[in-house]
DNA sequence: TGTTAGCACTCGTGTAAAATGAGTGCTAAA
DNA sequence: TTTAGCACTCATTTTACACGAGTGCTAACA
């Protein structure tokens, strides 16, 4: 167990890393006014707190930096609760407002705050759909040949797909197709879908179109093809400013990593709720083990959940970060809540 | 004027000089098969060509470089038609196929290859809207004071905008409204529908609706709030691996300019039809004057065009990007074609 | 008169040695 | 237990020097 005057001596460590990005010797930490004892002292320390892996040296005569090990003690036991300034939270309160009614656009202004304010990477995953019920299906036909679904969804979520037409089906054969899944499948949960499209439409669809194999075949092409939960990025060149990234190799590992969407995306899902800080090694990726991600998830109602993440160097200010993202979330979440 | 033989040289400098990105020699270019003469004759061609601009030289005794007019004259001049390798258009025909049938899947897709094959960061532009009318609109509600408004184009585009339904307004008005929509805006162009709008719908508005006022106003919101154009972009990453970004200031600065949408797309934006080619100081953003930019539109019929580009350094493969550019818009207007 | 060989000169690059200084570990005294 | 003192380490900066690719110029050559 860490003595109180090692706590002390790491928080210093830490705290002015995280400020400064560069590694702090004894005489720097002797001048907080905080500490009361010598260098020399704090070097006892220091070589102990080395010992026990939270801090390490980058040569034999440099200061200390912290280890991951130090930041993961750091983020679970030195953090004290912050607040955010008042310029702060005017700047978030003006730009995500109740009216907006746009899902991406709430989202997307979210992204962008987060990263401005923080000067670090900001992304943001909608939800799963789990038990969104279909609440509208329309069908458009473009040409002869193809033809547009749109599905509305009871959280007010639209999606449109275009699908092939069967050449023998009419306008009318249309009409009456729409008007059989409107009746079967409103209010029918996303999941269950195909469940209800393969059971009891199916058995409609025989007597009413002449080609209802073809049908079929188009329309579960239409309606189940999920597309993949779009990802929300804002601030991927803040990530540049930070003195850890002056290594080209590093920004392009790391930005090949960033680009893919779906891996990105893979990383941010998660079913359980609340706060998750991956640090360095922690992470998944090869490609971001100089840096700290951390996420936390915001709700829609009816059990949905989405992610609001940060990335950013190991070096982050995780406080600050932690108290946005958390008033962030609440703030997303009622948002939202306030629509249904 | 140029005499042949300086012609030559410059060719084989700039030629060189986009493969490897290191200046070139008196004696290198004398290595050269096509060449017969000495290194002293093509040193006294090199001080010529110098004088007029074409070639600089990055230290009093380096070797030499292409100037921006060096580039500018082989554009213009130099370029030998190019074709494209079998496995090459294999590639493109494999990715962009004519069954695909959503506009966004083929832009990325394309975007894709063209970034894959190059090694540059590709940009497509979505068409302007311009004589494009409207097929469809619906209008579903989503809770007593929340809609959204689905508009489909004539050329199957969909959007949707949320909007605030007025409170006096019932469910059966909502109906009757579009009704009223239907039967008075399809196969209005996009672009008179505010006209429309407030000619004649204001005034079947004033005898339907209680509280055509709000009505009015939430529906203009709904229907003129045009969407910036769509920009999609892909290889993002690629322009790292070119040794004149091995800078993170450059990158920084690149970057930063390249995550604002909205002013990549007014570059893009153009009226004029056909190939453009902008090297490095004759770019309008001060960021990309280390990089070439070369654009081509393509056609998606009824007079929309949209734009491809390519963005690399001034030290571009000029002649295998035109010939790409050139297929994929061909293979782009043919695909769109091929829908209406 | 155009072309080429020869040569002195320039300048970026790479390497090695020396100087600097921030910071440490250890010892011994307070 | 704490601290002052001191030798030691090592990244960084500076300086010097050698190397070599490439040039410009001059003079000789075809």
């Amino acid at each position: 167990m860490l003595t109180d005057r090692q706590v002390q001596v790491l928080q210093v460590i830490i705290d002015e890393f995280i400020q400064s990005a560069e590694p702090i010797g004894s005489r720097a930490i002797a001048k907080k006014e905080q500490v009361t004892f010598s260098p020399a002292t704090i070097r006892n320390e220091m070589a102990d707190l080395e010992d026990l892996g939270f801090i390490e040296k980058t040569h034999t005569s440099s200061g200390r930096i912290p280890s991951e090990r130090g930041y993961r003690f750091y983020v679970d036991h030195l953090l004290s609760p912050t607040r955010l300034s008042e310029s702060e939270m005017t700047i978030i309160r003006n730009s995500i407002r109740k009216e907006m009614l746009e899902f991406e656009r709430v989202v997307q202004q979210s992204a962008r705050v987060l990263s401005d304010l923080t000067n670090y990477t900001s992304m943001i995953l909608g939800p799963e759909v789990f038990e969104t019920t279909l609440k509208q299906i329309q069908i458009i036909s473009l040409s002869e040949y193809t033809a547009v679904a749109i599905l509305v969804t009871s959280t007010g979520h639209v999606e449109h797909r275009y699908f092939n037409v069967p050449a023998s089906m009419k306008t009318n054969d249309l009409e009456k197709l729409v008007n059989i899944l409107n009746d079967r499948l409103t209010d029918v949960p996303i999941i269950q879908l195909e469940e209800k499209l393969y059971g009891e439409i199916m058995v409609l669809l025989r007597e009413h179109s002449d080609d209802y194999e073809m049908t079929y075949h188009y329309l579960k092409e239409a309606l189940l093809d999920k597309q993949p939960v779009k990802l929300y990025m804002d601030g991927k060149t803040n990530i540049l400013m930070q003195p850890e990234f002056n290594d080209v190799q590093k920004i392009q590992s790391l930005y090949t990593v960033m680009e893919k969407e779906d891996e990105m995306a893979h990383l941010l899902r998660t079913s359980e709720q609340g706060m998750k800080v991956s640090i360095g090694h922690e992470n998944q990726l090869d490609e971001m083990q100089d840096c700290s991600l951390i996420t936390t998830t915001y709700s829609l109602g009816e059990g949905q959940i989405g992610t609001i993440a940060l990335l950013g160097p190991t070096r982050m200010e995780y406080s600050r970060v932690i108290t946005l993202l958390n008033v962030l979330s609440k703030r997303l979440t009622s948002t939202f809540h306030s629509w249904y």
